[in-house]
DNA sequence: AAGTCACTTTGACCCAGATCAAACGACAGC
DNA sequence: GCTGTCGTTTGATCTGGGTCAAAGTGACTT
């Protein structure tokens, strides 16, 4: 039971707290949470469901706005999102950034520190959020000796990748309607494989981070929502959404653009 | 020493040869190639390396134009590049496409088929090229034993998803000059690692591939090229590239757009 | 209740890069 | 050698989305 020394840190706001394991947190490790099909020990048997309730050390509570990582930091785990919701972005020393990802509850962050064994991106909450920390060390050790947990964790890597993709596509062939269209079907999916709405649900980040994600300013977000609006496709009021018509929608990206 | 099974095709042209490992071809395997310090092997001991020569299980020729695998082709290995240059694309349903990548001597291919089983875009040679074969079932047996190698497959997965982040920051926050100027000094840089010079090298792709990968048209890829020139930063004739003033070039891509 | 602050919407205008079109160059096959 | 094909360059024009600006909307503080 495993416990990830916090890193030292300059300033001492905006950080989140350890919150070292304890009986009663380990009523929620992997083999009773309800995130486990979407999460890191999908398709487990029982018994390996136990060892890897002993790899996850801890958990730690990250509020809004806190950096769960920064760009720089050295890499010790990979962070499972028990609840709550982040953002990872890539920041370029001119000062150009970029909104990389949006994560919720039981997808992993924390993958891209591996390769140079230090974050290559900043993980921020978008409101009050639990992690689960997985060490890697430890995650290296089990996954090698269970051979299911090995092959799991190489399909979230690989998934990754794949979702990289998508949004390579997504930025360099599709245009600002197109793209939100995507945005908000992806999201309606994740937020339904989670037993919540696909119909509606509540945006945690603003128009800006959309836009950074979807490679568009915040006004062309705005102006595309008000469209899609207009066009009877979804209801929205600031950040709540209502999706009206999820065919339209899906038919928006099908449509060649000549 | 395992041969991988040619996967059916029903079209029996465009594909490649799976050379079966004979003595010949055993001289050229991970322990006497030149290539270990790039590629998969790298950081192992003499002995691990010794036994990563039985998990690289044969050799595959590839015509220019031909594919090394594509999108939905079941997943049975990751490739490395022994000689050549390969592209990797995704199809929409639609007919859209894009180039997702540029693969050059010493790089991995396919680690995006792991999440689902099968292939998610297709690998064209650019060039006739030969890649070296890793069953993916054994390269997982292997590195479960071999740590360094578990913990090298890691990084590699984890460095093509940062080589992605950087591909979305380039397509969502870049111009089309810094674009093009990112993709000649990344090329220019891989070239150097492999022995090459970095300052004249070919282009293996056309245009319209460039254009594809940086996401543009291939007009702007051509005036962009004719405007480097003019300003005197490089030599283009039509494939053949001399960086002239790389600084200049780095400095392209550090100033503010604003 | 009023003021502040952060976010969003909407309008007017502009420009980088797309689109359309035509000419040019390189190379393979006959 | 000629010819067709494919890729590239260059010019002219158009437009989606960026930029600038101002007003609107909550939500939180005092």
């Amino acid at each position: 039971m495993t416990q990830i020394k916090r890193q030292p840190n300059p300033k001492n706001c905006g950080e989140a707290k350890v919150i070292p394991l304890t009986l009663n947190s380990l009523k929620v490790a992997c083999s009773q949470c309800n995130l486990q099909e979407l999460c890191l020990p999908l398709g487990l048997s029982e018994t390996e469901l136990g060892r890897v309730d002993t790899l996850v050390g801890a958990r730690r509570k990250v509020k809004r706005g806190q950096h769960l990582y920064r760009a720089g930091d050295p890499f010790e785990a990979i962070y499972a999102v028990k609840t709550g919701f982040f953002k990872t972005d890539v920041l370029l020393e001119d000062g150009r950034d970029q909104v990389t990802g949006f994560q919720m509850a039981g997808e992993l962050l924390g993958m891209d520190g591996i390769s140079v064994e230090a974050h290559t991106c900043n993980a921020v909450a978008l409101e009050d959020s639990e992690v689960c920390l997985i060490p890697y060390e430890q995650l290296e050790e089990l996954s090698s000796e269970i051979r299911t947990l090995q092959r799991h964790f190489h399909k979230v890597m690989s998934r990754e990748i794949v979702r990289d993709h998508g949004v390579m596509m997504l930025l360099g062939t599709m245009r600002a309607e197109e793209r939100l269209a995507a945005f908000l079907l992806n999201l309606s999916q994740r937020f339904m494989a989670r037993g919540y709405s696909s119909a509606e649900f509540h945006l945690r980040m603003t128009r800006e981070e959309i836009g950074s994600y979807l490679g568009l300013k915040l006004e062309t977000v705005s102006r595309a929502f008000s469209h899609f609006q207009e066009a009877g496709l979804i209801a929205v009021q600031q950040k709540h959404i209502r999706i009206l018509d999820a065919t339209a929608l899906k038919q928006l990206l099908n449509r060649q653009p000549i």
